[in-house]
RNA sequence: GGCCCCAUCGUCUAUCGGUUAGGACACCGCCUUUUCAAGGCGGGAAGCGGAGUUCGAUUCUCCGUGGGGUCACCA
């Protein structure tokens, strides 16, 4: 065995925020880096002067970082854009070895561009995923590897920057399966020898389209998912098992886990779908995982919705209980499901009985209710116990119904002691109050 | 359309020729419960079709069908 070392890289190109899909691409490869004690490198392609923009390469490397993915080349990050000497000495060599030639376009504008030589015939190779993949090149005519001697285009800049880099195994997406043929014919045109090639199979949309933002919309980038609260890890274990499982029941993975398991071999061909509900309780799984953290994200995002200095253990226990996400409390408010815990709720009158209960007999209750309430011990557990053994005799309904709504002013709520438990019981005399004056 | 890839529950998947085809998400039901949530228990749900190979195919081969990717001076 020859002690070459492993090279694996993430070349994103900064036209877009950080794709949900490359994220996967980004993991395979760093996982895969790490287990074999190899390097995983990140290079920023940004030929396309257009469209390329600093914030997105910002929103690449930050994301990573996020991520936990880490790379080694931390100080030498590769920018296409700054290697133009490099690639036009490529270019030019194409050219002198007479593999490539300056074409003089006829079409549209009268500008030179320069193409590779098609040499035709059929380019085979071993994928690590995929098995031998024999692909014709012939149709691929005379292609465009640089938009003049300055310019080279993705082809061109890809097979070059792998060369320099060592770039031993080429892990990416599937759809860049039929890209493979002509990088290798550069690649070999310029004296390199082949890197292992790994396509990935793809992330699918429900439609079982590429998931694309043109399509799909916001929810294909790891920032929207990363802004709704959804943690690193779920992110990771969930996008790790679409195409890829451990051949065990275990579902949960930490990265250091991931580690341990990944198998590219095990890798999937066929593309999977990327389904919401599974991340959600991925996401809710982790959050059971790193409990503290979890409730300190709670507790913040009430605080966000309401002015409040304390909020109180209970609270965030039972928003916990109710949630998947961060983002699923800033639903709970819209849908008024916390409100009540902050502000007097609006009672309806009429709400307040339960099923067929008289009225006579409600406001009998409820006024024992309010003066266990008044118990001057202003003991939680003693009033529990009292409403309790009230429930017991009077009936459950006729009694925790009312009292929940008067409480909440919903018809649906956590139970009444916790209401009261959270809400205090001074304020729980003052709402009981409230309730019996609109009966 | 050319080239290429793929094909097990709705979804992600296990199965390395012989299984009552297993698990998870989702869904449904029941229990618990004043309601909601959580929790517990249980249920329905799959080998695309056709030829082979074989004693035996979900598994191997071929054809068909279906789905997807890609065909830029974008990456």
């Amino acid at each position: 065995m020859q002690n070459s070392e492993i090279i694996v890289r993430f070349p994103p190109s900064p036209t877009g925020l950080l794709h949900i899909g490359n994220v996967r691409t980004a993991l395979y490869n760093w996982l895969f880096a790490r287990q074999n004690q190899g390097k995983f490198i990140i290079r920023i392609e940004d030929t396309d002067k257009e469209r390329s923009k600093k914030e997105y390469e910002e929103d690449m490397l930050s994301s990573l970082a996020w991520l936990g993915l880490n790379f080694d080349n931390e100080s030498n990050i590769l920018r296409q854009s700054e290697r133009g000497e490099i690639y036009k000495q490529k270019i030019q060599e194409l050219i002198q070895k007479g593999v490539a030639y300056v074409s003089k376009e006829t079409e549209g504008e009268n500008r030179e561009v320069v193409r590779f030589r098609n040499p035709g015939g059929k380019i085979k190779f071993d994928d690590l995923i995929r098995g031998p993949i024999e692909m014709e090149v012939g149709d691929l005519k005379d292609f465009i590897i640089a938009r003049n001697i300055n310019e080279p285009v993705y082809h061109l800049a890809v097979v070059v920057d792998d060369l320099e880099s060592g770039v031993t195994h080429v892990i990416r997406g599937e759809d860049h399966l039929s890209n493979t043929p002509r990088q290798i014919l550069i690649l070999e045109a310029l004296g390199g020898s082949r890197p292992i090639y790994a396509h990935l199979p793809l992330i699918l949309a429900e439609d079982k389209s590429k998931l694309s933002k043109r399509k799909h919309g916001e929810a294909v980038s790891l920032k929207y998912y990363r802004d709704k609260g959804y943690g690193p890890e779920a992110i990771i274990n969930f996008l790790a098992m679409i195409g890829w499982n451990s051949g065990t029941d275990q579902d949960i993975f930490s990265l250091e886990e991931l580690l341990k398991v990944f198998d590219i071999s095990k890798v999937q061909k066929k593309g999977g779908i990327f389904d919401q509900k599974k991340l959600r309780w991925t996401n809710k799984e982790h959050m059971k995982l790193r409990l503290e953290s979890t409730n300190q994200k709670i507790e913040d995002k009430i605080k966000e919705h309401f002015s409040q200095t304390n909020i109180h253990p209970k609270l965030i226990d039972l928003v916990f209980e109710r949630i998947e996400v961060i983002s699923d409390i800033d639903d709970l408010v819209q849908n008024g499901e916390l409100g009540y815990f902050f502000n007097k709720p609006d009672l309806d009158g009429s709400k307040i009985a339960w099923k067929n209960q008289s009225m006579e007999d409600l406001k009998r209750i409820m006024n024992q209710e309010l003066r266990i309430l008044e118990n001057p011990l202003e003991n939680v557990e003693k009033v529990k116990e009292e409403l309790v053994n009230l429930a017991e005799k009077e009936g459950k309904g006729e009694v925790l119904w009312p009292l929940r709504y008067a409480l909440s002013g919903k018809e649906k709520s956590p139970d009444p002691f916790t209401l009261i438990d959270i809400l205090g019981i001074k304020e729980g005399q003052k709402r009981i109050q409230d309730a019996i004056s609109k009966i």
